[in-house]
DNA sequence: CGTCAGTTTTACCAGTTGGTCAAATTAATT
DNA sequence: AATTAATTTGACCAACTGGTAAAACTGACG
């Protein structure tokens, strides 16, 4: 029965997290400080630890939020829709959350590099669910013609391994390519990429 | 002329830099302690600090020795070889790089999220010449209708990304296939891939 | 055996860490 | 305006941090 959320709360909320994900993602949690994140958000550490019971529930707060704006894209996947494009689509979208929310992406690679204590039950469950149905599902268009065979599971893989790499290794692409957005391009070479893949 | 190293200081220093490496490439540089990598290394805390001066001495050690290791294999491709096996021999070097030495990855992963702080000199030095050199030779093998029109930089950096992938995302691979080594797997996926995209 | 460079340990330090607590302040409600 | 509930602060703490200093130990070599 607690509905009621001050207009404080709901500022300082989201303030806390907005300064937790720049600190986290940047140095993963063990490496990051609770006057860090006070620092950031203009407020005193007891100040956050009212919000928020300590630094983990921070941590995890962001976390879970991630992982429920990661998967819905891929159950948004028609099976009914002409598959390339299906694809093609969830590589797109995949990109474009690279492109605008890159930090939530290096806070996920920190917490997957450090072997994902926190999550791994989710990587486990409902990852592992949604996957296994995507990969059933490109496996019947594979079976009935519409798209090539292919590894389904390291099709998968390699659009997250692309798309993550815009946002995880931006400064080694930065210093490549020099300062810029280069998603433009990285979005023609996917399409591309995948379009050969996926045509018989 | 200090050649004279000690049998207990080569044993000790490889020690620890093994003990580094583990922890390092696990919670990165903030989020390591020297008490984790002495507790690793079996040796006291002022012991290691007797053979480096610093926490950021060891990790600076294995960062250089790794940036070394990554570099060569791009600049050994000869541009007199035939271009997509040259290109194809590449991938499935790094690739078995990323399955014998997971942490060394993961490693260089946790640097380049947290923004490359201390080798983004040679990012924008040293590795962006490699690059620009290659891309170069795989443009021209291009233009000799040898392999087929493409982006060279994102084509190479779609190789880094999915061979780094199954080393520093290991565990959400796992997690999705299953525990079990599928380097096998993503070899034939990767050979498949690149061979699709680079002829013609 | 003695000696001396090389190695290891014990005790220690100042700064930082996540977190607590009660008091003080501010906002909402009557 | 008065009362109550929500918010913020300052002072504090025990555990941990990277690093130091000097003493104690070890091993190689004449």
């Amino acid at each position: 029965m607690k509905k009621t959320e001050t207009r404080i709360q709901k500022k300082n909320q989201s303030a806390i997290k907005a300064a937790g994900l720049k600190v986290f993602s940047q140095f993963g949690f063990r490496g990051s400080t609770l006057d860090q994140i006070a620092t950031e958000s203009s407020l005193s550490k007891p100040n956050i630890l009212y919000y928020f019971s300590s630094k983990e529930a921070i941590y995890e707060a962001l976390l879970s939020q991630l992982l429920t704006d990661w998967l819905q894209p891929v159950r948004d996947i028609d099976p009914a829709g002409e598959p390339v494009e299906e694809i093609l689509k969830y590589a797109q979208h995949k990109l474009k959350m690279s492109r605008l929310y890159p930090r939530e992406s290096r806070l996920y690679a920190n917490e997957i590099i450090q072997g994902a204590p926190r999550i791994k039950s989710v990587l486990t469950g409902e990852l592992r669910d949604v996957v296994t149905t995507l990969a059933a599902l490109i496996k019947s268009w594979s079976e009935a013609g519409l798209i090539r065979v292919i590894d389904p599971y390291h099709l998968i893989f390699s659009i997250w391994a692309m798309t993550q790499h815009y946002a995880d290794f931006d400064v080694q692409v930065q210093a490549v390519l020099g300062e810029g957005d280069h998603f433009d391009d990285a979005e023609q070479y996917l399409e591309d990429m995948l379009r050969r893949m996926l045509t018989v």
